[in-house]
DNA sequence: CTGAAAGCGCTTACAG
DNA sequence: CTGAAAGCGCTTACAG
């Protein structure tokens, strides 16, 4: 089907060998005009080198490949998007593979050792937690992760998560609030508490306290977020500001605010994560923090590449996040004015718990 | 750094051509002893094939190619998610590559081909118009698109955009709106005016004409269509329904209606299109048609697979979209009431234009 | 039941 | 300046 090395070197009327090293751009190994003879056959051939041949007798494909776990985040689009941009850019092509739903990561990564990869990029948040992750990882190749895999001390790049809670912190208490609450990720997910321990460190910081109560599940959607918050609520009804871990949760947040008939910004704060594209034109406008996930996966590809080449890495990169303040966010109501239907307003939710 | 077949057949005391046999399952070529004795060996050595020599001799790799343009939009990385997960399952492997920025195509379409991959899946919408890209596809291999491709007749699969046109009109129209107007996207994509012609040829099945400025562009971005609806009602006040061709624009329409006081969907009913996980979540959850962007892709990575077995498919298969009514519709409100600043109630905007 | 030969498309020393 | 040899890891007839 494709024309081979020999097709182009007969055409040429000179040995493949010979074709090879003018194919491949050996500088004046050859004469001007054998060279382009060659060339020109090539062209006429429609000649395309095989990478398959080329790995084989180079010893090293041009391939990195990237584990997926089954997409049900939708940051992880963008994460390997980013990554597999910035392995177009260095010369490499992506191999993407990923686990199935049931949980086999055995297969997906034995096809990338098959084909040989460079090294392996592994994107699967939701497995963090999973020992057979590590159990199956190669020990033949780099490798490089996006978030912490439990029992292998794979180098992780990630934005900074500690930072994320702070910024929203202190943007919160700069504004006034004192009864803050959060909704927060899934407990088995590391970035959960590594947003909750910054957004607390930076309240107790500036002299407010997280009462624990109010630190709910959303489960990072929008109906967990929901429900999380109408319980929330119900036990502290004096809250005037609300971090949700996610953008998608902020939405769910809202609407249990809109359900209570608490205003936004007026009544009570809130305020996201990730600055997703709709983030600007929900109602308010969502206060959030931008997380770079395009710019995650790209820097994690390169950093794989440096590994593939032999370089070291740091075994723990932060990007840095970026505060948006928009119209969900503002100064708590003047007095303490419960918007909850089932509040008891002379109750103090502050001195609640420890 | 990889055990070869020469290694474990060594270890095994055989031939290498023998260890082949036996590692690719030939059934009782050899002594079960033999066999067991190989297996073994490969265990031990922690044997993997090496797909790239199996290509070379095959004459065959088993790797699809996906090329996707610049992820400018966030459908792309559904798409490719659900096709790469069909080829994992088929037992290929995606090799994922993209146009850059700049817009060279034979670059990222050549790596492909250099890899001998079997087929190539276009996912590249915003391409749609670019002679280039057909110059540029190769004629060696089985071609798939997710969209048409001007000036290459390449099988395309998709959704049913017209249906999903006609099935927000006829929405509409069983609520009893008369006065409705649409944001469509950009118009070098064949997807807008697809939806645009189901919408407008059910609408007038029902009676109900769409006046032909009532028809405004939003660029499929919320501050597009945020614009775009402002400068609308402006010119028709009476507009009782606005169908948005994306969620993300639809976040604009709505963004653009609360900024007038205009109320959802008591004065003023709003449609979207795709169902974004958060389309649910907005205030109000958001009336919209389901696109099924991952089915698309994995349905277009399966008929792909098809072209590569030498199977024939359709030119065209559409997949079926969902209509999903939520909380931004209801009936228009009793009296024409405009609800614009600058409206001049007195006008018929019904009777305006042709 | 097992082995030796040939060859997939290419590159890299090594000769001439 | 050009060619012939060897070999990357594997599979597929073909012998024995």
């Amino acid at each position: 089907m494709y024309a081979s090395i020999k097709h182009v070197a007969a055409r040429a009327g000179v040995s493949f060998q010979t074709a090879s090293k003018v194919l491949n751009g050996q500088p004046g190994v050859v004469s001007p005009a054998t060279n382009e003879r060659i060339l020109s056959a090539a062209r006429e051939l429609g000649y395309v080198p095989n990478a398959l041949a080329r790995g084989l007798v180079h010893q090293a494909s041009t391939t990195i490949g990237i584990l997926s776990d089954d997409f049900s985040d939708q940051a992880i689009g963008r994460f390997v998007t980013g990554a597999q941009h910035s392995v177009d850019r260095a010369g490499h092509t992506a191999l993407v593979v990923s686990t199935p739903p049931g949980g086999d990561h055995s297969t997906p990564l034995r096809r990338l050792q098959e084909h040989r990869v460079q090294g392996i990029l592994v994107i699967a948040p939701s497995l963090e937690g999973d020992p057979r992750l590590a159990e199956a990882l190669p020990s033949t190749v780099p490798l490089l992760s996006l978030s912490h895999i439990a029992g292998a001390k794979v180098p992780v790049v990630g934005s900074d998560h500690r930072k994320t809670g702070a910024l929203v912190a202190e943007h919160l208490v700069s504004l006034g609030h004192t009864q803050v609450a959060t909704v927060i990720g899934s407990r088995n997910r590391q970035v959960t508490h590594s947003r909750l321990k910054g957004f607390q460190a930076a309240l107790e910081a500036a002299g407010v306290t997280l009462d624990p109560t109010a630190v709910v599940e959303g489960d990072w959607t929008g109906a967990g977020a929901r429900a999380a918050v109408h319980r929330l609520l119900d036990a502290h009804p004096g809250v005037t500001a609300i971090f949700a871990q996610n953008d998608v949760m902020a939405l769910g947040v809202l609407r249990a605010l809109a359900e209570r008939g608490t205003r936004v910004p007026d009544d009570c704060s809130v305020v996201g994560c990730d600055d997703l594209e709709i983030a600007e034109f929900v109602t308010p406008p969502l206060t959030t923090v931008r997380i770079p996930f395009e710019d995650t996966g790209a820097h994690a590809a390169a950093q794989l590449l440096k590994l593939v080449r032999g370089e070291k890495v740091p075994s723990r990169s932060l990007l840095p996040v970026t505060f948006v303040e928009r119209g969900s966010t503002a100064r708590p109501p003047p007095r303490r004015r419960s918007a909850s239907r089932t509040s008891a307003p002379t109750k103090s939710p502050r001195k609640t718990g420890r």
